[in-house]
DNA sequence: GGCCAGGACACCA
DNA sequence: TGGTGTCATGGC
């Protein structure tokens, strides 16, 4: 199975490329990225950090002490404006009640405790709070997602129906504990979800048409 | 004009 | 435990 993912790994990686996920200036700007990015596409994000930036608001103290109707307004680009305004302000809330303000410290946790801790903060589920363990904290925790469960059930190496912990499991136990392996391969299987294997999937322009029987049985 | 993005939560059976 | 509705912008 290790050897299979390796070779998925490489025909992806081939073929989109190095991503190049998660540029950021500063890790906060990330955190806050992981969590407009929920629902909605990258490039709204990037139009909400913007708009966040120029209003001088991209570090913890400032967005902590900004109005909700002002943040709101900022991160409309990013759908569910008023939801995501209350969940950065609840990271935010946990940030400084808990960590006083410090993202240092915050990443100093074990990983478990770090991880138990963020989840229980609301608006932070568990494809965020690997994505922020993951790209902010370098931890060695693979970020699963929809495109990871339905690429991976097409390919025949999961079922359909599977939960996230499963998922997980399954790249844990198959893979080594690299951190920059974990961070591409996420990043490639979002890119041939987003761009190729759709729930109408381009399988004729898919890299992973030969190990796919889906693919193969279509005969596309 | 319709579809769908780098989800999470509340509610219900 | 799993399914469904809600949230409510912008690009293609």
């Amino acid at each position: 199975m290790r050897q299979k993912l390796e070779t998925i790994y490489n025909s992806l990686f081939s073929y989109f490329g190095p991503r190049n996920w998660w540029q950021a200036k500063t890790p906060f700007e990330m955190i806050v990225g992981a969590i407009l990015t929920q629902a909605v596409s990258w490039g709204n994000v990037q139009k909400a950090i913007k708009n966040l930036e120029e209003a001088d608001l991209l570090t913890p103290e400032k967005l902590f002490q900004a109005e909700e109707e002002r943040i709101e307004e900022l991160i409309k680009p990013t759908r569910y404006f008023r939801m995501k305004t209350k969940k950065l302000k609840a990271f935010l809330n946990y940030l400084f009640t808990t960590h006083q303000g410090d993202l240092t410290q915050m990443f100093n946790l074990p990983l478990l405790e770090l991880r138990e801790q963020l989840l229980s903060v609301y608006g932070i589920g568990r494809e965020t709070v690997d994505s922020i363990l993951l790209y902010v904290g370098n931890f060695p925790i693979f970020v699963v997602d929809e495109y990871t469960r339905r690429i991976f059930s097409r390919l025949g190496l999961l079922p359909e129906k599977i939960s996230y912990e499963q998922m997980q499991e399954f790249f844990h136990t198959n893979l080594p504990p690299d951190t920059r392996l974990f961070n591409e391969f996420h990043a490639q299987i979002d890119a041939l979800g987003n761009q190729i294997c759709r729930p109408n999937p381009d399988c004729m322009h898919c890299p992973l048409a030969q190990l796919c029987e889906k693919a193969q049985g279509s005969k596309i």
